[in-house]
DNA sequence: CTGAAAGCGCTAACAC
DNA sequence: GTGTTAGCGCTTTCAG
C-alpha cells in the first residue's frame, strides 16, 4: 500500500483553519494573511504536500542584450528558442515580456520595475548575456534562469543545449565515415562555443592540433568561405570540416566548391545548429540539430520550479539542465575518399 | 483569463468512452484495452492534459558495479546518494532494488529479469558505471538514468554534481584569499574527475602548469599524504592545495603537518565532496559540498519523468541535470602568507 | 481576510 | 474490460 497522501484537509486541521484558506494560501489566489500563508506553506512542505508549479505567478521577463537580439546568426537560433518559450507560455497562461537591454547594471532594477514577485512576476530569464550580467544576476530578489548559457560557478539555474556532446557527435559521425584528418571551423569567444571545441577534442584527441582549428572573426558564411579557401590554398591536409554553426558550414561548402572540389566527394562538411534552411543548401547540410523549441519550453518549466522553491523556502540548489542534440544525416558528409 | 484546462471528461467525450475508463488509462491502474489506452494517451497529449509522474510504475532498479559498491572512498559518497534516493522513494511509495553487477553484458537482460515495464518497472538507474556499460544501456527497452556520471554523446539522461563548477569554486575561494601558486591533487581516470581538473583550469588558467598537478594512484589519504610529502621535499613552490576529493585532502593535511608546516598558516588545503567527517579533521576541512542526497532524489524524479515520456510516446530528448555545489568554509584555508 | 457550503473533477467500488 | 455511481479532495462563491 502506498503511503497515504497528505491532503489539504490535513493541513487545515493541523493549523486550525478552513480548507478554503489552505487552498487559497497554496494557490496564491485570493486574500490570506501573510503570516497564515507562511505557516500553511511551511506545513505543506513538512508533509510533502504536492505543490503545483503553475501557481507561482503569471508573468516572466525575458531579457537579452540588444546585441544578441540583433545578431543575425544567433537571432535565427534565438527565434526558435523564443517560439518554444512563447508556445509553452501560451499553454500555461503565462505572459512573456521580452526586453532588450544595454548596460549590465540595469539588471538590478528589473524586478521592481516589473512588479516584483508580489506583482505576479515569476522571474527573469536571461538569454545569451555576458559574464558581468551573470555576476549581477546572482543577487536578484526573484527566480533567475540563464537560457543558452551557464554560470561557471553554478549559482544560477540554466538551460542550454549540450554543446559539448553536440560537437562530439559531429566528430563521431565523421570518424565512423573513416575520416581522421578533420578541421574545426569556429568563431571563438563565447563559452558555449568553447564547449563545442571541447566536444570535438573529446572525440579526436591530439589529432586536432592547433593547425586544425580554423578561426573566423564573425558569424557569417562569407567569413567562413574566405577562411576555408585560404586553408585549401596549400595542400589541404584534411578531408572533413566540422563547423561550429550551420552558418559557417554554409560558407565552407561554397568555399570548397569554388576551388573546384566537391562536397562530400572531396571534403565532407557537417554543421551544428539544425536550422531549417540547411536542408536547402547544395548539397543539403548534414548537421547536429539542437532542440531549440524544447530549450525555450524547458526554461519556462525551470523558472516555475525555481520560483516555487523560493516561495516555499526550500533550500536553493541551482541546477543546470542540458538537452541532448541529434545527428541529421543529409548529403554534405560521406565516406572518406580512399587512395 | 487563463485558457481553460483540459479535463478527463473532455477526453472521454472526444473519444466516446466513460470518464472512468480515461482515468484508468491515464493512471495505469485497472484494466483497459491496449488500443483504447493508446488512443486516450495520444488525445491527452494533444490536449496537453497534465500527466502525473507517479503513475508510471512502482519499482526502480539501481545498478552499480561491484567495484563501485566496494570502493571505500566512493561508497561514502555513494551511501549518501543512496540515502537520498531511498528517502524520496519511500515518500513516493516506490520500491528500490539495489543490484551489484560484474560484467557489462549482463545489463541487456536486466529489464526482463526484473519484470519489464509491464511488470511495474519504472526503469534502471546506473550508478558510477564504465563507458562500455553506458554504450550497452543506450538500447535498453526502459527508462535509464545515469547517476553520478554522464553520457559523452548525450543519448541517456543523467544526474550528477557539477564537478566542473565545484572545482572552479574551490579555486575561486583560494584566489580570493590571495593564493596564486596552487596545486591540484588528484587521482586521474574517471571522467567526473577530469571535469574537476577542467574547473580548476577555468579559474587558474596557465598558472596551473603540469608541475602543479599532483597525481596519486589510489583514493586513499595515505597515498595523498605520501604524494604531498614528496612535493614538499623540494622547495614547495605553492601555497595552497585543491584536492579532488575530501579523502585526499585529509591525507594532504597530515602530510603537510608531518614536515613541520602548518595548515593553513603555511599552506591552505581545500577538499571537494563535503563528507560529514571533514568537520572533525584538525584543522576542520574547508570543502566544496556536493548535495549528495539531492542528487539521489533527483535521479528518481528524472527517471519518473523519462518513463512517463516513454509511456506517452513523447519525442525523447535526453537531458543532463547537474546540481550546483557550495563552499563550506572551515579552518583549513586562510589568507596567503605574505613576505 | 476567513469560513461555510456548493460545485467540479477525478477515482474507486461495483455491476455486468 | 467497461459504464454507472458514490464519494473524496480541491476550488470557488458568497456572506460576513
Amino acid at each position: 500500500m502506498p503511503p497515504k497522501r497528505p491532503t489539504i484537509a490535513r493541513i487545515a486541521r493541523d493549523l486550525g483553519v478552513s480548507t478554503a484558506t489552505v487552498s487559497r494560501a497554496l494557490s496564491g489566489r485570493g486574500y490570506v494573511r501573510d503570516e497564515v500563508v507562511t505557516r500553511i506553506r511551511a506545513r505543506a512542505r513538512e508533509l510533502n504536500y504536492p505543490l503545483r508549479d503553475e501557481t507561482v505567478g503569471s508573468r516572466v521577463l525575458l531579457v537579452a542584450s540588444h546585441a544578441a537580439l540583433l545578431d543575425l546568426q544567433r537571432s535565427q537560433y534565438t527565434l526558435h528558442v523564443l517560439e518554444g518559450l512563447r508556445g509553452r507560455a501560451g499553454e500555461l497562461g503565462i505572459e512573456v515580456e521580452v526586453l532588450g537591454y544595454g548596460h549590465p547594471a540595469e539588471i538590478a532594477r528589473l524586478p521592481e520595475t516589473y512588479g516584483g514577485v508580489e506583482g505576479g512576476l515569476i522571474g527573469i530569464i536571461l538569454m545569451t548575456v555576458d559574464d558581468d550580467t551573470i555576476a549581477l544576476a546572482r543577487s536578484l530578489p526573484c527566480a533567475v534562469v540563464l537560457l543558452n548559457d551557464d554560470d561557471p560557478l553554478m549559482t544560477i539555474d540554466s538551460v542550454a543545449p549540450c554543446n559539448r556532446s553536440a560537437a562530439a557527435l559531429a566528430a563521431s559521425h565523421l570518424k565512423a565515415l573513416g575520416h581522421s584528418r578533420i578541421v574545426f571551423l569556429t568563431r571563438p569567444g563565447r563559452r558555449t562555443i568553447a564547449r563545442r571545441l571541447e566536444g570535438v577534442r573529446d572525440e579526436l584527441g591530439p589529432a586536432l592540433g592547433p593547425d586544425r582549428i580554423l578561426e573566423v572573426d564573425d558569424w557569417t558564411s562569407d567569413a567562413a568561405r574566405i577562411r576555408i579557401r585560404r586553408a585549401l590554398g596549400d595542400d589541404p591536409g584534411f578531408t572533413a570540416v566540422i563547423a561550429a554553426a550551420d552558418i559557417l558550414a554554409a560558407g565552407a561548402i561554397v568555399g570548397i566548391q569554388e576551388t573546384g572540389r566537391t562536397v562530400p566527394g572531396d571534403i565532407s562538411v557537417i554543421g551544428i545548429d539544425g536550422l531549417p534552411q540547411g536542408e536547402f543548401l547544395s548539397p543539403a547540410l548534414t548537421t547536429i540539430v539542437i532542440p531549440m523549441r524544447r530549450i525555450g519550453e524547458e526554461a519556462l518549466t525551470l523558472i516555475q520550479q525555481t520560483a516555487r522553491r523560493r516561495l516555499f523556502a526550500e533550500p536553493a540548489i541551482p541546477r543546470k539542465i542540458e538537452l541532448g542534440c541529434a545527428l541529421v544525416e543529409r548529403a554534405s558528409t560521406g565516406p572518406v575518399r580512399t587512395g
